[in-house]
DNA sequence: CATTCGGGTATTGTCGACAATCGCCATGGT
DNA sequence: ACCATGGCGATTGTCGACAATACCCGAATG
């Protein structure tokens, strides 16, 4: 029997299905960073029994989205300033790398998909210059087809499956968006730029320098406590209203 | 009341020593690579239910030693060399960063305690050139104490908490070992000069030629199928013991 | 003789219940 | 008034059993 288009029915388990429900939640926040999860009452919540729930759990550990103690039950991870400017710095080193395997493994078509995607983005910046949040989907859109690019599954499995997230619920709930997306956008450009021209060495160089300015834009906004702020503004599951901070932080 | 030394008693659940047990045995090769966990085999195995074991085997999915699919159960993962290959290239980049990270904020103390271990590999590599096992657990401590140095817990965990376990597993099945240690201990020395010196951007170029030039060194070893030859041999429980290939793969 | 269909078996997914452990609060002592 | 201790409630860890699904093998048919 051949293999129809059909036969890839994602075959879904309860606990799957919970566990990107969850893992949305935990995302846009409505669990909020450090609250407890307390099995009976998801269980009840999803309808679901404890058994799954806590398969989800478990894997929402893997992911780094959850942190659990032994008998004391599991919590939504804290993700503090700290860890963020860590995880860039995971960032600049793999995505360094991807970049260079990329100018080395892209295809021409892929070339020519990135530049269409750089011309979607910058007429988005030209646009609106308010609705920043699909601008972050791009910018991530862009970074992943580099990073896909490789060929390198564990690398992308690093970046996009286990960073990916953390990254993701820090932007989401401090509602961090690009202030200058216009640089950015140069950026990316220069960067496409020197993947065009398999200059791997250049390419790796420009991705390193983009990240590390996003990365300094993060540490720049220090006094402000922000993530502190927006958890205290979402305890009550309250939608949070923060001034957006300054910053070029894109990438 | 002070935080006594063993208030720290490690409160361990069955699951999770199953897990490590597990763990070890993939590791050592007892469930050999691709073979079929069925709950409950091991659950009677262990002597455990099949709930906890179940927990263990979603927490080896997460350290990437297992694979599951949805109704078809778990099975142990198989290492290719291109993988093991995909995942140099992210050491190559982690562990660059990691090296330039350390120059800047490894301690004196450290630096003295890393000199101190390359004096002890040195006196392995002149008196005992065959027992090269000890050796490969050498070479991860050196590699260790440059990660762990960066203060960097996101950087600690996917290098020793992701990456170690398939690269250890790969290494122990497939008895690969250092044929050169007196060329990477000379490449061990180099990176520490260059942290003592403070010199980061050395420290990371030092760092990223060592580990290439092992994964150089395991790529070239491509015709000898060595991989699937430890496989086949370990099979049947038997202990392997294949000619050791030739190889500088040490990093 | 190859192929396909069907049933049987084994394994996985899910559930509810029991036991072990932890956190909290009241009570008593110093 | 403060601290230690005991009990109580709640939550987690563990277990056995049931239901659903997939794999395997034999039989029937072209």
């Amino acid at each position: 029997m051949v293999a129809t288009a059909e036969s890839v029915v994602e075959q879904t388990t309860i606990a799957d299905r919970v566990c990107v429900e969850i893992q949305t939640a935990i995302i846009k926040g409505e669990f909020p960073q450090g609250s407890k999860l307390n099995e009976p009452m998801l269980a009840t919540r999803y309808g679901i029994s404890r058994g799954p729930l806590r398969e989800a759990l478990r894997r929402l550990e893997g992911l780094g989205l959850v942190r659990h103690v032994p008998h004391a039950g599991a919590r939504v991870v804290t993700l503090t300033r700290e860890e963020l400017l860590e995880i860039y710095y995971v960032r600049e080193a793999l995505e360094g790398m991807a970049a260079r395997l990329a100018a080395e493994m892209m295809s021409q078509a892929e070339i020519t998909e990135l530049y269409a995607l750089l011309e979607v983005h910058a007429e988005q910046v030209k646009a609106v210059a308010g609705r920043a949040y699909f601008q972050q989907e791009g910018n991530w859109d862009f970074h992943y087809r580099i990073v896909k690019a490789t060929r390198n599954p564990q690398l992308v499995q690093i970046l996009h499956g286990d960073l990916y997230h953390r990254v993701r619920m820090y932007r989401y709930q401090s509602s961090q968006q690009s202030a200058r997306p216009d640089k950015a956008l140069h950026e990316h450009r220069r960067i496409v730029d020197a993947i065009a021209e398999r200059d791997g060495e250049l390419a790796e160089l420009l991705m390193r320098r983009h990240i590390r300015s996003a990365r300094r834009a993060i540490g720049e906004q220090l006094s402000a406590e922000p993530l502190s702020a927006a958890i205290a503004g979402i305890q009550e599951l309250s939608p949070h209203t923060r001034s957006q901070t300054t910053s070029e932080v894109i990438a």
